[in-house]
RNA sequence: GUGAGUGUAGCUCAGGAGGUUAGAGCACCAGAUUGUGGCUCUGGGGGCCGUGGGUUCGAGUCCCAUCACUCACCCCA
């Protein structure tokens, strides 16, 4: 125990840090391009906040929160997603006194006490962009752009865009009663989950993967065909916005998402090619959640990427492909006094941005040589206590093979040249 | 929370239906003209056999429990 991380959390190691890396930097830029502001909340929050704007009923809530009671018994629960924190700093700070719409995007780990599998831990990392202030059917495209623009720009392909809207709170409500109605005639062959999600959140069922559901739900009306005139309106523009800046989309008029807020747009980007754990990022319009929490009614749209996921869909790339070892050069010294020689000669390198390395266990030339070629070392300083004397030391080029005595002074120029900075 | 599979060296794995000091490859360290990398050769260090019980003269091997990992269900990122 006392050497293992907990269940469901592990470490980012050397070798696989840099893939990490490439992508963070890659959806910053993106971020950047698209005008959306970096936002840092907390990892913790009030319970009180996830319960509300979750939803009571979702699994997340229900099953999966990492709660706990402080030391002045308040009731915390690590973060499971980074909506709700989001719109509490927005209502915290008054960013609707910003101009708009506040455009902001967020990264960091999220915390779901789940049982782990391919793709889905209990610590993991998530980036996600949310749009406040408005209802424009436009941004919801941009939104979606943006998701998708990211795994284009790593290289992930082979991913598909489900689309759908799951109405709003004016032409929901009468679509639940419709279902209910259509099912309660079957509700003894229906599955246990789908017998509480009867009560709880009928449309759900739509989304059950259990054989009877499914056949149960086959010839069940489609929410698209009962939305009200506004949220019809409004998707019809999504798919036209979305074809406009050609992104392909696949509507999935089952597609619910498990998290309460939602309304009209939801959309999921999945990678068929993955396991059970599928769904690489998804999001959607939660145009009530801001007044749940309290603020004034601000029309919202979001998604969420989860970065073990697309690590997961990046597999087949190499580190090779993604990050370049920086070369450096190796300094190679000989015996006590030189060793002191090496350390001034390696601070001075680095001082002028060359990486440098030295040896720190009293090895042989050979030992040394074989560190030098094992960090990429492009070029060895070999520094003897005879080349000191002279006031020189051995300049090798490993790539070449060949070497040459240079003087110890102008060795740091020589070699700033040589590596082009 | 439910189900199935798997736990032997840093890594990947061997260990015939229980029997001596638990092996290999890779990695690591050292040496092969005591100042020169990659290739090769030689040698070396490393193992509470996940943990705890039990059966047995004897358990890495059989039984039970427990923990962890993996995959799936549920759900989601």
């Amino acid at each position: 125990m006392l050497t293992k991380a907990p269940r469901g959390t592990g470490d980012i190691l050397p070798g696989e840090v840099e893939k990490w890396q490439y992508l963070e930097e890659q959806f910053k830029k993106l971020c950047r391009d698209y005008n959306y502001k970096e936002i840092r909340t907390p990892i913790f929050e009030h319970t009180e906040l996830f319960v509300r704007s979750v939803g009571e009923d979702t699994d997340i809530v229900g099953k999966e929160m990492y709660t706990f009671l402080d030391k002045g018994d308040r009731s915390i629960t690590l973060r499971p997603e980074g909506t709700a924190p989001t719109v509490r700093a927005y209502l915290q700070h008054k960013l609707y006194g910003q101009a708009q719409p506040v455009k902001l995007f967020y990264y960091g780990p999220m915390f779901r006490y789940d049982r782990p599998q391919a793709g889905r831990f209990r610590q993991f990392h998530q980036w996600g962009v949310e749009v406040f202030g408005s209802r424009e059917p436009l941004l919801d495209a941009e939104v979606i752009s943006l998701a998708v623009a990211f795994f284009n720009s790593v290289g992930i392909e082979g991913l598909i865009l489900e689309l759908n809207s799951v109405g709003c709170s004016k032409c929901r409500p009468s679509y639940r009663e419709e279902i209910r109605k259509y099912i309660a005639g079957y509700r003894d062959s229906l599955c246990l989950d789908c017998s509480r999600r009867l009560e709880t959140n009928p449309m759900r069922i739509l989304d059950c993967k259990e054989k009877n559901c499914k056949e149960i739900t086959n010839n069940i009306p489609e929410m698209t065909g009962h939305l009200c005139e506004e949220c019809r309106e409004h998707f019809k523009e999504v798919v036209e916005s979305l074809e406009a800046i050609k992104v392909s989309y696949r509507i999935n008029p089952r597609l619910v998402r498990g998290l309460d807020y939602y309304t009209r747009t939801a959309f999921e980007i999945i990678d068929p090619q993955l396991g059970a754990q599928n769904s690489l990022g998804g999001g959607g319009r939660y145009d009530d959640l801001v007044e749940v929490c309290g603020g004034n009614t601000t029309p919202a749209v979001g998604f969420a990427i989860g970065l073990e996921r697309a690590l997961l869909a990046l597999k087949s790339k190499s580190i090779e492909d993604l990050y370049q070892e920086k070369p450096g050069v190796f300094v190679a010294a000989l015996g006590n006094k030189a060793g002191m020689e090496g350390l001034k000669m390696v601070t001075e390198l680095r001082h002028e941005g060359i990486k440098a390395e030295k040896d720190y266990l009293h090895r042989s030339l050979k030992a040394q040589m074989k560190q030098a070629d094992r960090i990429n070392a492009r070029y060895v300083i070999i520094m003897g206590e005879e080349e000191l004397e002279k006031g020189k030391v051995l300049l090798r080029d490993m790539k070449e093979g060949h070497q040459r005595e240079v003087t110890k002074k102008e060795i740091t120029a020589h070699l700033k040249e040589k590596m082009g900075r």
